[in-house]
DNA sequence: CCTTGCCCTGACGCCGACGTCAACGCGTAC
DNA sequence: GTACGCGTTGACGTCGGCGTCAGGGCAAGG
């Protein structure tokens, strides 16, 4: 299989494919013209890799997961390191998580504060022409 | 007050006062010299800004914010447009949260599995002078 | 005179994960 | 022949919010 039909087999693009080469992360063979060459195998590798940036995990962080898969485990995560970086991954998002309720929280009651105290009424629905409020462009 | 004075003031640095002003969004008036001179409601439009940079609003976004005082209006979410960023920011969080929930879940989820699937143990705490598990490189 | 300290402008660097364009090779079909 | 479709490498662009020089000015103090 050539870099086309991986890149459409798995949802991604050419660029991708080779970015992710460039980086180490997933090497091809070669045809003697030099393209380049890959198998069901790779194609594993690759799902692993786009499984895991979905869920938020930086091109380097996957790397344990990529070299456990090829190393003959059954799992990307049968290794200790890929357990770890499941671990830190975990810490890290349930701290933006935290940051971000909160964030969340504050602008939810600045809004409501705002909206009480705007003049205009807080417009919840059915508020008809308001000669202040027209035009509302997109 | 001049630049550094300001930006110690508000906790932040004079680069950020420049690129502020290139933006357009905090404007100085300037000495003979060339040197910005900036007031007590600059320092006051620059606190509006950072406390809304800390929401994870974009700095495009806090310019309704900083309008809307320099208009005179008693706050920066006095104004509808301004009230209007808060909803949108306000789904934005919402949904960024939503993924991030999901994605959290299904990491922990996988965590566990991985966990309870390692032969050499979940090593909760206590597992002391297990062989292969020599060299903790930091 | 020289240093120190504050200020100025302009411009490149950074981070990550690619997108996009340029210029080319090779094989096949028309 | 030539046009198409696929592949190749290299390199610059993107997005945001600044950091970090490089090179210079102007005033006070020793």
């Amino acid at each position: 299989m050539r870099i086309g039909e991986l890149a459409e087999r798995a949802g991604t693009t050419t660029r991708t494919l080779r970015y992710y080469e460039s980086r180490g992360l997933l090497p091809a063979r070669r045809t003697e013209q030099g393209h380049r060459v890959y198998d069901e195998g790779d194609l594993r590798l690759l799902r692993e890799i786009r499984t895991l940036q979905d869920f938020g995990f930086g091109l380097e962080e996957t790397r344990p997961f990529v070299d456990c898969l090829r190393a003959g485990h059954p799992a990307g995560d049968s290794c200790p390191a890929s357990v770890a970086v499941y671990r830190r991954k975990l810490g890290e998002l349930d701290a933006l998580l935290g940051r971000l309720q909160e964030a969340r929280d504050q602008v939810a009651v600045q809004l409501l504060r705002a909206e009480a105290e705007l003049p205009s009424g807080p417009a919840p629905r059915c508020e008809l022409g308001t000669e202040t409020t027209a035009s509302t462009e997109e």
